[in-house]
DNA sequence: CTGAAAGCGCTTACAG
DNA sequence: CTGAAAGCGCTTACAG
């Protein structure tokens, strides 16, 4: 037998690495393969001497029961599964860990996986949740079409959608206001006199880009404020992108005042360019983050609540799942604004 | 057939929502199950027109393989898993996605679950994982005893500790150079100036926080200076506690003039104290964080560098699968001092 | 090129 | 209280 990497000895070369299973357990403990099995599943009917036995055995041999046999026969995996952009965004651990919290209360493990923004890679981290049978899916949804998902919801996979709604399906969806958060955020610039207000967003294919670009243009209307074209920037938000966008709007004749921040890469990649500008310039950002209140100015942000949109998502999965939902909804939380300094700066003119 | 949550005909009353199974494709497409089987994986050796009949009743059925079923026969489940200790906490995101590309990368898919720093829910999570005969583990230990792990590697789990190492089992551990790290940066204080340098960390029952205390002693004796009680905060590092530690280090007839900071909790929570003191102190915090840079002063840190941490581990992982690893090891990245203005504040006394 | 039989490790339904 | 047989949905080993 080879030495591990572990130092303790090894067997990989064989099935599931020869682990013993219920059948050996019953030829050492000298009982049926049932009577192990209501051993391990604590299932009643079972004389204390002989309990003993089998765990006597249980222990000697190692053994651990294979689930992946217990699911195959059982037709339930008690397992969902996440499928959201990049767990390395900090937007999303406060989401996933809320996901995880709901699907342990409901005795479920938690898959998930991430799409890397990549449509192709989500439906393929999809199906391959659905091929594992788990009975669920949150998703977070890079791409914009999600019919591949019919024959599994047909078929019984419950399903949520959340920050963004499903493509070309009627799904739940949890999402946060996106119109009337950027809204809001933009009339907060506009009441403290702000009238030349810069945008820059996300491509506007996305749902939430497009609805907070929706909630910028409905603040400016309501102030009776044309917008210019070269106030708004929607694209890919990398830093070099947003960096230039943020420099554009701030030179020229007229620059703007003030910035609203689509989400918070932008915001922060707007505070490095502002802390670089000689005059102050205002800013909202969507989204709050870590450290917001620390910088000088603080930054005024419209904050998202990322634990409850989980939360929230995978409490609906678990009503599907129980059957005791019927219509697709769409949910909207909302959001709140929070004052730091930054967006109450006056136009600096 | 009670029409769905998702607008969408689901029949979850039945097993796995009553799926089609390669024996409804077979009788649909008037061919055998090992046919169907062939074109479900890419098998060669069935003609053109037989492999069009089966696509036919593929789609038509809405069938999608069972790899449970498929993994219960093959041995192996293309899976591993990872138990770390908060998905919400930002220095885990990276380390978890870099885990997930390499893993990605050969072919198995992730499953992650967090401990919340609880001993007890790391063994449960890490023996459910066993339990669906994941082929390996990195672990983020929130426990320090691991023999429960033992039947499983010795079964054939691979096993990789990260950031921590493992308790009273020989396996492989990636970790950051704590004790070479803090004592760069406690040095780095003591080279502008500082004697009377505070330490706030977590509980020394924990592998890193004991070694860069030992980090700290280390640079303070390479000094010559003597430490004292009143400079060192050793516990659970919530806000509360760290803010009155670092209260109480700058209070008194000889407050300290600079602290060391052991995690980035830490080091947030100070920076919020320091903002509110009346002198300038010197800061240097372990683990770098998003915004460091923009703050004033920049927060000066040690950084360690959590995706090459996971990849690191990862990549161990799967050569123990490959069977080309023997001997446990353990790893150690170097960290990096980053001088960003805190760290660099001369002693105001 | 194609398929019938056996088996992966469990649970279910049933009989004693 | 206990256990033998059948079956979950696939793949393997084999025969035609």
């Amino acid at each position: 037998m080879p030495e591990s990497a572990n130092g303790i000895a090894r067997r990989p070369e064989n099935r599931y690495g020869n682990r013993p299973t219920m059948k050996d357990v019953a030829a050492r403990a000298g009982v049926g393969l049932k009577t192990v099995s209501r051993v391990v599943n604590g299932e009643p009917g079972v004389t204390p001497d002989t309990e003993r036995r089998v765990q006597e055995a249980i222990e000697a041999l190692g053994f651990r029961r294979n689930d992946s046999a217990r699911v195959l026969r059982k037709g339930s995996t008690a397992t969902i599964g996440l499928v959201l952009e990049d767990l390395a965004d900090p937007f999303y651990g406060p989401l996933s860990r809320a996901v995880e919290e709901v699907s342990r209360a409901h005795g479920s493990l938690l898959i998930n996986g991430s799409s890397a923004e990549d449509p192709d890679r989500e439906q393929e981290l999809a199906l391959a949740l659905c091929a594992r049978r788990v009975d669920g899916l949150v998703i977070i949804p890079a791409g914009d079409d999600h019919r591949y998902l019919e024959p599994e919801i047909r078929a019984g996979v419950a399903t949520v959608f959340v920050d963004r709604p499903a493509g070309r399906i009627d799904a739940d969806a949890v999402l946060s206001d996106s119109f009337g958060g950027a809204r809001d955020g933009v009339a907060h610039l506009i009441a403290h006199g702000h009238r030349r207000i810069g945008f820059i967003g996300d491509m506007p294919r996305i749902h939430t880009a497009a609805e907070r670009l929706r909630g910028y243009r409905a603040a400016m209307e309501d102030a009776g404020t044309d917008v210019e074209d070269a106030w708004m920037s929607l694209g890919v938000t990398d830093p070099e992108r947003v960096r230039r966008a943020a420099e554009d709007m701030l030179s020229g004749p007229a620059p703007v005042t003030a910035i609203f921040a689509g989400n918070n890469r932008v915001t922060v990649t707007v505070v490095r360019v502002l802390a670089e500008h000689p005059r102050p310039v205002a800013l909202v950002g969507f989204d709050d983050f870590e450290l917001a209140d620390l910088l000088r100015p603080g930054i005024t942000v419209v904050a998202q609540d990322p634990a409850k949109l989980g939360r929230t998502a995978a409490e609906r999965l678990f009503q599907q799942l129980d059957g005791s939902l019927v219509t697709p909804e769409r949910i909207e939380l909302p959001t709140r604004l929070i004052a730091r300094g930054s967006g109450e700066l006056p136009p600096a003119d």
